[in-house]
DNA sequence: TCCATCGATATTGTATGCATTATCTAGTTA
DNA sequence: TAACTAGATAATGCATACAATATCGATGGA
């Protein structure tokens, strides 16, 4: 939502305030502004905004619906938060719809997105010489979208993102995991290498491995105050 | 423990107006009452409903962000219509996750699991044999879940529960096809004894060319008044 | 002390009215 | 006749008010 291309333009298709509020409050919640479990109240929002409840309440539903937030009738709105096992559940999720992008990619992206693909990854190669955690983190996203529009298909490429997303308030500090880099490139290696040659099952192979293993790293990390715990 | 005397236990998960009218919206479109390209008008929904606009406009954004309807601001919302090309792209889809289903039923379904999904396709051979259409249909949406289900992921579910209403409206007459009914049931059977035989690879397979099967049925019975065409 | 009950308060759910924007129609002009 | 403009009409966007419900704290009894 963030990111969308055609936003800024005086067209007719100008964004009404739920929609901007939409955008805003899923934004806030990725980048860890507003943490898992914080309470989003509608009239809070709405003075904090600048607008009334009613747009409010329309963009909470949308965000309902994606998953970001929950939403219990006459209970109010929070942050998503999820226990350990629907994190790992999400993980795995995510890893079967990565995998068959991957998969995709190695039947049907053209030579010019398999040439970029491999000098994004070789681009990400100098980034763990030089420990840029952050930047390698932009990057990785990168990368990862890259093998999602490689597939050829809006319909996986908008699950997927959204499913980043529901993760991404919980892996933020994914590469601060000792030696994380240095394995995820390693792994990347073998999903790139994959699909430039096409090998399909390979590429699926490759890249189930490597979405477990960032499972695996964020389990060490522990981010352990935004999920539920009992 | 014992819960308070005076708390209406279900009651108290009673469902808002703007729930009710998403559920029923929903429903209506999946079943056909409302085709695809019906315009939605608020002012029209809300008297027909009882109801004023408020809740409807909540609704109506719900089902935007799952896909059932289209919305553009300040120009209202009609019931998703699709081009033949997003249709085919949403076929792909589903032929992709409920093959990701199928692989990971392969894997971690449970005897008891295995045994119902038998069962349902030897009564659904009887259905064949009796050319009952309707109660086919009924039970092959049951036989699908059941391979959803058997994933054991409920991200996976309910995307695949999601994707499957999105192509719900647009697939009803399906199997009218000539032949369709034995072609599905021996498709199913290669589905089945794969996932029975734990075999993950070919349940892949199998369902993939399962759901490919199914599109190219569609293809033939050609719902064209649903789908915009230019 | 613990629990239940009852208000007081805060929050959500819904209706309504007005503002803004899109659409439609009639009239005008080339 | 076709195209364009302007006003009328209708629809959506948003704010506000009120109703319904949940939450919290105080009170009183066991």
């Amino acid at each position: 939502m963030g990111q969308s291309p055609r936003m800024n333009d005086a067209d007719s298709a100008r964004a009404t305030r739920a929609e901007v509020l939409a955008s805003t409050l899923a934004k806030d919640i990725i980048e860890g502004v507003l943490v898992p479990g914080t309470r989003l109240d509608e009239h809070g929002l709405a003075e904090r905004y600048g607008v009334s409840r009613t747009p409010v309440r329309e963009a909470l539903r949308q965000l309902a619906t994606s998953g970001l937030i929950d939403m219990r009738p006459r209970r109010g709105a929070v942050v998503a938060s999820v226990t350990k096992e629907r994190l790992s559940e999400l993980f795995v999720a995510m890893g079967e719809i990565e995998a068959t992008c991957a998969r995709l990619s190695a039947l049907s992206m053209n030579p010019m997105e398999r040439k970029r693909l491999q000098a994004l990854h070789d681009k990400m190669g100098k980034l763990v010489s030089q420990s840029s955690e952050d930047a390698y983190a932009d990057a990785n996203r990168t990368f990862h979208l890259a093998i999602y529009e490689g597939a050829h298909n809006p319909v996986l490429l908008d699950f997927a993102i959204r499913l980043r997303r529901r993760l991404d308030p919980f892996r933020r500090a994914q590469f601060r995991a000792p030696g994380r880099l240095e394995r995820s490139h390693n792994e990347h290696e073998l999903v790139v290498s994959a699909i430039i040659a096409g090998s399909c099952n390979d590429a699926h192979a490759a890249m189930l491995d490597h979405v477990h293993s960032v499972e695996d790293a964020f389990d060490q990390v522990k981010l352990d105050r935004f999920v539920e715990s009992f």
